[in-house]
DNA sequence: TATGAATGAGTCTTCATTCAT
DNA sequence: TATGAATGAAGACTCATTCAT
């Protein structure tokens, strides 16, 4: 999304400090992650991060793009299935299937988003794109299934799924994810 | 929730920087507040605060504390009303008219629950508690609507508030949350 | 040994202010003591104190004069003992009697002696009067006993009971404190 | 006892550091003493400090740790000497050599222990550490000398030297150290 | 006299970022 | 490319001392 890979040497290290980055700014939030943190998972010398990423801010991008691949992976998969009811319901399993995850550190790219709008630097910009993304896949779902307010319905879905995990991370409880998704997925049929 | 005011004297510096900490932390994120803001939008000098909070993160309980005070006088406000329809549309309303500010720092119980639960400190246990506040009175009305599946619903109705509030706040864009208040308003009529 | 009693009244807060500050300087040290410890100690506000004592030397030097007192009354009490010999041995007495105290805190003036001495202020030297009060007290028995060396003897006393109180204090074991008093005993006794 | 030398490298800044704290902290006191005091004195950036010692107690700890190298190598060279006799007068002579030192600051490690001992931290340990190490050693030539109290004469030794430490500092009269040096000697030799 | 409140200078500690090799 | 080391700008917190009443 941003700069696109340095080189092509097959050291990796790039990439294993993204995914490091990735993890760990999920797991401990942005502020209070430091260099060395990410430097460490990733077992990279913390002098030599710099070499790959200018700056803090270039890893969180980094790591935000690294959501932005997932969620296309994801995306991409989903698409396989026949029907966009299909798709919107495997959609809802997986977020149930990360229940666990997300009541202790709550939705990766909901938590940066909620993090990044409180900072100068233009990285809120990158996380909406990632949800711009995903809200836009979803759009095209609902609109597939007929309805001439799929971006209602879609914005609806994601909000759904954005206020469900934080709930689910407040309360870490992630029976709340299962419960909601159900009730979703009744929803989803509802609408047809 | 946690205090016990200091003294009764006049001063009210207290309750003064405990409003501008709600304030600031809402808008700055608590990451990126230091204690010289608070202190500063309270119009306080910055040694005199420890006379009053002995260590930031008594800062962010006081904040969360007038939060929660905030909650109280609402939710005493929307008691007022005669049906519990009523009391949730005029909730929703009360959503809608803060979507300026929800645009531009997101929902401040949401907000500072995502921020705090990364952290070490006990204090995720004190928002956790607000949010269980409103869950509890919107469990009440639809559970004197005649839902059995009252838990269920009002769990969806803050969901869908928390999830729309980042929303609005992620796109910017103030007119998600009066769309999704006007769907979550015929949500409400289809129940009864 | 500084100025005299601010007034005759009879509220006796000045002294409960020495008192509670040789204790609590005893047990913490002077620079972990805070005003605040002392005047919570002696239950004065904190503000109060300041009425009695301008700054925390005069408190320290407070605390030294009550040492003092509490040496010219040990003093006083031995001098009703017929012989240097009796006189010596109470001395010792009284120091295995400290010694639990001893082991967990010090002797008293050997403590603050040692941490006076690192700083610029002119206490060090009230404190040394003390010391040299004892000095002179123990010479005069020695002198008394016949012997020529007095001083060199008394100086030798005084430093072996500083000396095992450092140990017995570092070593938080009482026991050294009775073994030596013990040793120190049959030296006294040889020396007649 | 405690480090583990970050690295090889040639720089020293680490042991520059160590070196300076036992120096600064025997002169100024514990309480008195700054990291900026002992980053100057060691011509190294504050922020630097850290990279070497996490907290200021880590370079007390290395201060400690420096002082028991020297201690070590004291005892080394004595040991080279013949007789348990001449190897405390040569402790003794040590001694008298440092009087001014002492007069001025004390005992390096005396002060160091006293200070330790009125706070919460682990330090108080290390430093007894120390002073055990020079006890079982001076216990040693007793127990060469025959004597069956080797170990009481050898507490009864360090805490002469302590005491007299103490009292040639309070003072500020290097010749008390001489004086009791003397004594001292005569009391060895009477020990035979 | 009494006292709650106020003040600001000082200290430790953290960390992103840079640099020399 | 790689990396240990360096740097300095913050920021939280403490506390003696002062002040208004």
């Amino acid at each position: 999304m941003t700069d696109s890979k340095k080189s092509r040497r097959p050291s990796g290290k790039r990439e294993r400090l993204a995914a490091a980055a990735a993890q760990v700014l999920h797991t401990q939030g942005i502020a209070q992650t430091t260099l060395a943190d990410i430097a460490q998972a990733a077992e990279v010398p913390v002098g030599n991060v710099y070499y790959y990423f200018k700056t803090k801010n270039q890893l969180v991008e980094a790591a935000i793009d690294a959501h932005a691949q997932t969620l296309r992976g994801l995306i991409g998969a989903l698409d396989e299935l026949p029907t966009p009811q299909d798709r919107l319901k495997a959609l809802l399993n997986g977020w149930v299937e990360q229940r666990e995850l997300t009541a202790r550190y709550g939705c990766p790219t909901g938590t940066l988003a909620s993090e990044l709008d409180k900072r100068a630097d233009g990285l809120d910009q990158s996380i909406a794109a990632v949800m711009k993304t995903l809200l836009a896949w979803a759009e095209q779902q609902f609109r597939e299934m007929g309805r001439a307010d799929a971006r209602e319905l879609a914005v609806a879905l994601i909000a759904a799924y954005q206020g469900i995990s934080l709930l689910t991370n407040t309360f870490r409880d992630p029976e709340l994810m299962t419960t909601e998704a159900r009730r979703l997925e009744r929803w989803i049929d509802s609408l047809a």
